[in-house]
DNA sequence: AATGAATGAGGCTTCATTCAT
DNA sequence: GATGAATGAAGCCTCATTCAT
């Protein structure tokens, strides 16, 4: 499935070099804020290389320098943002070890739901960039650091134990996680994304509670 | 936000004419089909009106006859699903009226679950296809049905009654919609998927039950 | 050796489509004209597509509707060129069937030495064109056509058998052809030319000579 | 004719300075292997000026202290191999001296036919190398060097002496080369290379006596 | 003297859409 | 109605060359 997306000449994504000098680095920040912007401001289907190195203030031969094309641009920032994501949510699990369960889960829902919210058009352009890439090993990546996170921290909880760790684990994850696209996707107005998140961590409660052993 | 998605150009997105004749229903299903199939087969940025015509077995002048261009195509080939969806959702509901509640989220998660799941490649390559498309109506318009139907159909539950039936509501089919997607996007194996489907149904019903009045 | 040419994901050099209504073959007709004026009028490396096209009159596009890509079209234009320049050694051959080898032997240097030189700048231009590409099938099929007709007509002369004609055969045929080429690209003076022309044949006749039986 | 190669940009074609220093000449040195290297590996489409230094081990900027142009390398590169041809012929020529014709015609022969397929993908690059420069002058300067030593050689000939050494020398040398060429670019068999370098000895050397006065 | 980051003109190619037949 | 040839704007990307460090 999906074989078309690797089929054609799988274009390579990973970036061409690594800037070494400090000019480079902040021309490589420049291109990925402009890239961030074309695509707030115009979307994926309007993001040119063109543009973006225009916008970025350097020269379209400059952004080859440091990405092999434009799918790898974009494959990139996405990296880079659940990169940044990742961070957060480790930080949010280091925050509770060991604390009541309770606490974990309103820590997860309240972290994740900030970070999708705090800047949402962020968040829509970039769902929506990276659509049409494999971005699998982005995913696969980033659910790895995730789980192990949550993972520790669930373990660490002073007041339960859980048979079965990992399901539990994974169903709670995966359910905030999905949970929160889609009520994105819905466009709720915020009083209803409130209530809904509310909802959603007594869900969670309830399902932990009887997931305890 | 997402402006530029309508503001571009605003693509006329209903088809030019309807069907009324046996023989153009028959070539728009054709052409949805072959949009389908290069879909699969090519994906998104592939899917050129050329390939399409030709797999339909039509001039790609027949083709602007029934859409007014490509995006109007995709458009209608999301909303026929969306609406397949719809009906069999309902279908559900109706069958479930006025049953327990427990019997109600289960088919509800199990009738979603399937309809993803039954073809996966599907599924994937038109969540792709409308990624860069302002489908805020189309959701929009399937939310609504679903909402009126599950909404219908918990309020007839024959063992509660629910003080917020509205926002009980809503969290359910978000929380389910919004998982199953997760999962799926996740890449799971068959066995995950399997236990993480029981697992969403048993932290349903634990919210329902913490729900009731 | 010159495994770079195939290496590189081998360009499709066939045609895309044979026109087939009268305007097309117009069209395709006008494009090759206008390749050939264009490879005179600016050489090799600064023959692009687009130059090509407007030449023509037609768009891009259009041109890219009968030819996959420049290197297609380039490659056409050198097997038409061979294609009629074997046509023109075949009348001789045909002309000289049944004759004496003298004749035979001058009459293929006539023919081969005018086809070259009646048009000079348009030699080397196709000389020039093909130098960078995968030439093999087209020299080739090319030198099949060729060894074919010279193998027969020398083994009808009048006046002459050959023990080994093939072998006399690809001799004379090398020769002959390759020192047109080397004169030309010397770039030789019009007398001098003349001279060498009736050297060569001189040669060709002795070598007969002492080859026949 | 072909008045574009020179036309468009008359590029500065020799080297802008001459290596003084030990240094330089190695440097240069490897910068000509390095050519050759990536012309053999990617063909003359992909010799770019970035690659040929990456493989020298120089960074661009030297490169350009060498050559002011990338015609001008490509350039210098045919020049030098055509200077060493040009070497080994004058060598066998002088080795030849006053001897008989025949001694004579079979070195020139051996000679040229070993020197250009001891490393045919060599020889095949260089060929297409030059195919859209201007080599005009670089084949004047070697036909120059080569049709003073072989007519010298000639004129020395014990057994023999020609009314019109010049045309003779012209034809001999001519027809030589061009065969060789030839037989290079049909891309013939070693058995048969072979025999056609043995039979167009024959030619040359029936022609030689014919021409003798 | 050497480096290599930056430039940007210009090449190739695609594909949605139109319209004469 | 249907066809499919023609259009051409627009996108992606390369690479010879320069110049600040």
């Amino acid at each position: 499935m999906d074989s078309h997306l690797a089929a054609r000449t799988p274009p390579p994504l990973s970036p061409r070099k690594r800037p070494r000098q400090a000019r480079a680095v902040v021309t490589v920040d420049a291109i990925f804020e402009a890239t961030l912007q074309v695509l707030l401001a115009e979307g994926m289907r309007h993001l040119t290389t063109t543009r973006v190195a225009e916008r970025a203030g350097v020269s379209v031969g400059t952004m080859y320098q440091y990405f092999p094309n434009k799918q790898a641009l974009v494959y990139a920032l996405n990296e880079r943002s659940l990169e940044t994501l990742a961070d957060r949510i480790e930080a949010t699990c280091r925050a509770c070890h060991a604390a009541p369960v309770n606490r974990m889960v309103e820590a997860l829902i309240e972290t994740y739901w900030r970070a999708k919210t705090e800047r949402p058009e962020v968040t829509r352009a970039l769902y929506r960039s990276v659509a049409e890439m494999d971005n699998t090993a982005l995913i696969e990546s980033f659910a790895q650091r995730v789980d192990a996170a949550t993972t520790e921290m669930l373990a660490s909880a002073t007041d339960a134990t859980f048979t079965d760790l990992h399901i539990v684990n994974l169903t709670l994850v995966t359910v905030i996680f999905g949970t929160v696209r889609n009520a994105f996707e819905r466009g709720v107005s915020d009083a209803v994304s409130h209530a809904l998140k509310q909802q959603l961590l007594e869900m969670c409660l309830a399902y932990m509670q009887a997931a305890m052993a």
